[in-house]
DNA sequence: GAATTAAATGTAAACGCTTACATAAAATAA
DNA sequence: TTATTTTATGTAAGCGTTTACATTTAATTC
């Protein structure tokens, strides 16, 4: 087997029978060239396989057509559709997703940030709000174009493409308190480091707050997204003396969770009791019954994000932030409380 | 304010009064460099807020700590959750995970895999077998290790991590078989561009081929995995005279799709009809009649990937596939024929 | 103490691309 | 026709690293 390195510029500029320069100029300003010539490089690209190299390209140009994503999780279906949403604006640009999970904890996604931006990513996707400052400290120090997704804060120093999950929350525990539900429960995952979470918890405090004789009873899931753990936490509401008349939960994995587990027990949702998510994801639907939920555009918010990042990249200055709507979605696992 | 451009590794052996080449041990080899020295460089790295410059780095050394993936789509529980295994295992060695999307068509991953090429990727995950030659051409013309996942073949060509899709197909319709049900209907996605399902599907006729009395109807769907098809599907088979007694579905996403059609038309699963998937992705646990299933270790699969390419990289030549393995997994969907 | 070996550091040449500038050719204006 | 502008292409200088190889310095041996 013959050892022989990659084709260069050079390699296609010799067979095609021109300079380097128009090479370069018919991989990245085709327009300037003429068609003629374009096909004859184009013909010598094929022939060699040529495909340019990472690391001249971006020495020479300062650009790495590359934009950073650091999430808690793939394995989260919430996640996992914004990306792919994120991704394929950004693909339609030419530009690769650099994709790094962080697993909700704050230090490890600092070193995240870190290895993209070390690895040349010209602007980053973040989850959320909550982070030390230093990791916004190092985003300032090198300039780095970034947008906060998933959340949405009023203040002017970041990008947010994200929806407001106090008043969404907030929103659907109106809904709740309206249906004649007075003693609520809320199943939530850890707030720590999930502004997500607490954000909810608090539009849902909120609203109780608000509405006469309603009573609050707040459980905390040692994970985000466990159904298990929801459906323990499940059976410590239903020990209780006083049953509530509806459980919340801060999102919809551990409504389902909190489902199955009465399922197993023998009691009827939502004739024996409530129960809501957060998020609609495809189980929502799927689930009997079928959950009442808090629709969030995923697909949308990672559009909107990579969309903003790249008019940023292209040098567009004056960029604001977007706030998306949601919507209580009603489905059967919520009853009216007579 | 001030513009600098980032420090350079000149800058940085000014300061600290060495060459740059000592500059450049101090961050690779620094066992072989004194340790005042060391110290020096250190002081400067510190002083400037220096990093190195990705693309001479990787220009210089050919190196770019970066692998590739390219999938169907991110947004199917199956392969997020393979994927973010595989990343997990990458960033615990220092590489960045590329990611990008085919949308299951072989020309947009061809070029996919182009782009991560040129992207610098020192090598790919890809899923499945199958593709047009001139991918395969391309990643041997370029020498770029690259694994097959999520399906197995014998062949010695390539490197594969997964499992057989056609003899747990097999070994799902045998236990079908085994429990008594005799005319067999099969959901599947469209077998082009999809050797898993099409490998699927040839094991389920090999198994009912050998049984004596039995038969087969096969009713394809138009998407890979869409419920609602899944649904018209089943309403289809519904439909006919001689009902099946069993409908397997080539995934569980299609097999959810199928029960959620049967609780709408007041159809028993599985008292009426049985109804299998393949996969056994969360869901399967959650729907109602809980999904008899074949359990493949997406995780695992994602895992050996990562540890396969990484002990490529590092230089171990002899490597081999890998064939996991995977097991049925009873549930309530499926259900003894009398 | 001189000769030899080992360790630490320096010098400078790639690596493959883009792009400002120079040049040549073609189109237009005078 | 000649002068001017426009268009297409070529030339060559970086971009920031790494790393053979050369050189200097220190440690070891005889």
């Amino acid at each position: 087997m013959t050892i022989h390195s990659n084709p260069t510029v050079d390699d296609v500029a010799k067979l095609a029978g021109v300079s380097t320069a128009t090479v370069s100029r018919c991989l990245n300003n085709p327009e300037k060239v003429l068609v003629a010539t374009r096909k004859k490089v184009q013909v010598a690209v094929d022939e060699l396989g040529y495909t340019p190299n990472f690391g001249g390209r971006y020495l020479a140009s300062n650009r790495s057509r590359t934009m950073g994503a650091v999430i808690p999780t793939i394995e989260n279906a919430i996640f996992a559709r914004g990306i792919q949403a994120f991704q394929e604006v950004l693909a339609n640009s030419g530009i690769t997703l650099l994709i790094s999970t962080s697993g909700y904890d704050p230090q490890l996604e600092f070193e995240n940030i870190q290895a993209l931006v070390s690895q040349g990513a010209e602007g980053l996707l973040l989850i959320g709000t909550a982070r030390p400052k230093k990791t916004y400290e190092f985003l300032k120090l090198r300039n780095i174009p970034h947008i906060i997704a998933w959340n949405h804060r009023r203040n002017r120093e970041h990008l947010y493409v994200g929806f407001d999950n106090h008043f969404a929350m907030r929103e659907l525990t109106n809904t709740v308190l309206n249906m004649g539900h007075y003693r609520i429960a809320i199943i939530a995952g850890p707030t720590v480091n999930n502004d997500r979470i607490a954000d909810r918890l608090s539009g849902a405090q909120d609203a109780i707050k608000k509405a006469t004789g309603a009573s609050l009873i707040i459980k905390f899931s040692h994970s985000n997204s466990s159904p298990i753990l929801a459906g323990q936490a499940f059976e410590e509401l239903m020990a209780l003396e006083i049953r509530p008349t509806v459980i919340m939960c801060s999102n919809d994995a551990l409504a389902v969770g909190a489902i199955m587990r009465a399922r197993d027990m023998g009691i009827n949702v939502p004739d024996d009791i409530s129960i809501t998510g957060f998020d609609d994801i495809d189980v929502a639907e799927i689930v009997t019954p079928s959950l009442t939920t808090v629709h969030v555009p995923h697909r949308r918010m990672g559009q909107a994000a990579a969309e903003l990042l790249l008019s940023i990249r292209a040098g567009k200055t004056d960029q604001k932030s977007i706030k998306l709507e949601t919507r209580v979605v009603l489905r059967h696992s919520l009853q009216t409380k007579k």
